[in-house]
DNA sequence: GTCTATAATTTGATAGAC
DNA sequence: GTCTATCAAATTATAGAC
């Protein structure tokens, strides 16, 4: 019966709460409560409450990221790419849903972060755009789909897959969801979401 | 040369930092420089920092649905209706970018205040819903779109024109986009949203 | 009405006992 | 390693002069 180490209850705790009220609304002391114990605990084991962020929005920016670019990274077909990034950001999504959020408000109070730990994470968003867009355009040559710019389409896609997230609260309560409701909408969005796409692109036959 | 009341610089003021910064990370001391006075002054016309907050929040929170809700009211045909709804939002909150962030970041922390605040303006989504789910079925039965559900469609519809306010800062780092190419990124989407739609739907020829 | 000064409160961080 | 007690700093709110 081994139990976890102090260090992994403190983060765990943090994720949650910082992921659910933003940096600036986290009280050191709730995370302290949601972990089982003192807050000088937490700062035996991290200097501070912002050391504590940084590392969990080191993880959470990571979570967000890196599958969506490993995606990007394949040389699939475009159908294919688009129908394996909408399963893949609908299906992690669905598992940490206020996950869009967080990472969308702290990056909005401090955009540069999106530069400092995009480098630490080896991104470069520029790469996989310019062979995005570069396949696009060979798809709109070919004539198999009709004209779009690359990054409008990457932009809808993400729009698709996320903003049902970050809406959740209002989506839950304007459609009168449950929960397990809502979960099952978002499950039947992963077929939704491709199809949709793949009609609003593709010639008419 | 008859100056504004000091009430409505003071609201004027909250709103931007409230809306840049959200309700935890805004000092009144923010507030009151941006309107140009002390901190004191902002005491003497309203009780405190959360009534201010709310203030500004009704008001916001009336801008992002009203508009809306009156498209979908009227009783256009279904395509002319999207049409209306995408040109409206992008349009409108082009001028008001961070409004979405702002409601949706106020609302994950407080979901009771939409239907409160919802009742206040009078607003009835499960009324609106019902109406425009109706409208795709007969489309659909007609033949003239593919089946889809309305309320998918309309998360749809709301996803392609909110997320990229939404996720204004990840957009502008990753295209390296200024503010002017951003904007214009977002006029083409005005076209660029409403046929993506439309040929999502409409069954082909 | 507007300011300065100050009080009160909340929150984060540290010291030291166990 | 974990706690209690305490301090320090930041932030909001009020009192009172002008």
């Amino acid at each position: 019966m081994k139990q976890k180490p102090t260090e992994s209850v403190i983060l765990d705790a943090a994720m949650r709460v910082f992921t659910r009220k933003g940096f600036a609304a986290t009280r050191t002391e709730e995370i302290a409560k949601e972990a089982g114990m003192n807050r000088a605990l937490l700062h035996y084991y991290y200097r501070d409450k912002q050391t504590i962020f940084n590392l969990i929005f080191e993880r959470r920016f990571s979570e967000f990221f890196k599958g969506l670019f490993i995606i990007f990274e394949t040389d699939s077909p475009l159908f294919e790419k688009i129908e394996k990034m909408v399963d893949h950001e609908i299906s992690t999504i669905s598992q940490h849903p206020d996950l869009p959020r967080f990472i969308l408000m702290e990056v909005a109070q401090h955009p540069e972060r999106l530069i400092e730990y995009g480098q630490k994470l080896g991104l470069n968003p520029r790469i996989f755009l310019e062979q995005f867009e570069g396949q696009v355009q060979a798809e709109v040559r070919a004539g198999r789909i009709r004209p779009i710019e690359g990054r409008q389409l990457v932009i809808n896609i993400m729009s698709l897959c996320m903003y049902p997230f970050v809406a959740k609260p209002i989506i839950k309560t304007m459609m009168q969801l449950d929960e397990s409701k809502y979960f099952e909408m978002q499950e039947r969005r992963k077929k939704e979401v491709y199809e949709f796409i793949i009609h609003a692109i593709k010639v008419s036959v």
